[in-house]
DNA sequence: TGCGATGTTCGACAATCATCGAAACTGCGT
DNA sequence: ACGCAGTTTCGATGATTGTCGAACATCGCA
């Protein structure tokens, strides 16, 4: 039987109308998740492994999960790596302001000592 | 010996420029204290069981205390009772619009299937 | 002086979370 | 065909979270 069979899952991500912004508060209330948002305003479309995060590889896949469902970023695959943007103009449409307002918040001067991994 | 001699703790708040953007994105990614903070958006201040929210008091005591040691809400005692307003100017300054895009965001059309204790 | 109203603190508990290492899978290059 | 590079999935683990009930504290009032 070729294995070949099983194809991947598919990589469910929210339609737009379906972002929750509960989800997304929780997930920027995570910092590396904080440093994944703000390296893609950067760039607009980066492979997992070149975040400037300090995790597990194993770790890094749950936080873009965690990111993927609440709706912020959008993943595709292509060959054998996952290319990553963040979904601004989804956001923009259904939290008008929230996604920059956020990451001007972070970019104020930090509320003690932040944690070491800013960007 | 008076037993008035022991003092109550005395309600730590954060100063403003302390206020940590995480703890905020946290406090607020919760639907009863999200319900709390809009409810003070109308009224200035408030008595603490006097929001419709539906928790046991001790669990209510718990969201305050999370609100209040994130910079959110100021809480002053009066009496018997614990007074309770959001510090609106406080947060403007430390990150100016993000609690008006915020709840902005959550006036917005609810997700899918929003709790039941809308306000 | 004692009672009731208002809130808090103190465990306890189940659920979720961030983290890791090990194993597995995918596609490209040798 | 083989192995490597890039990522995910699968447990496991310790920390945090939201929730509750019971007990305690404080104040005003009868």
């Amino acid at each position: 039987m070729p294995r070949s069979t099983r194809r991947r899952p598919a990589l469910a991500h929210p339609a737009t109308e379906e972002i929750d912004l509960f989800d997304v508060l929780h997930a920027l209330s995570d910092p590396t998740r904080m440093t994944i948002v703000r390296t893609l305003r950067a760039e607009p479309e980066r492979a997992c492994g070149t975040f400037p995060v300090d995790v597990a590889p194993s770790t890094l896949s749950h936080h873009f999960k965690v990111l993927r469902e609440s709706g912020l970023i959008r993943q595709r695959e292509e060959a054998n790596r996952r290319l990553t943007a963040l979904r601004t103009v989804d956001l923009e449409q259904r939290f008008p302001g929230l996604l920059d307002t956020v990451l001007a918040a972070h970019a104020q001067a930090p509320a003690v000592a932040e944690d070491g991994q800013g960007l």
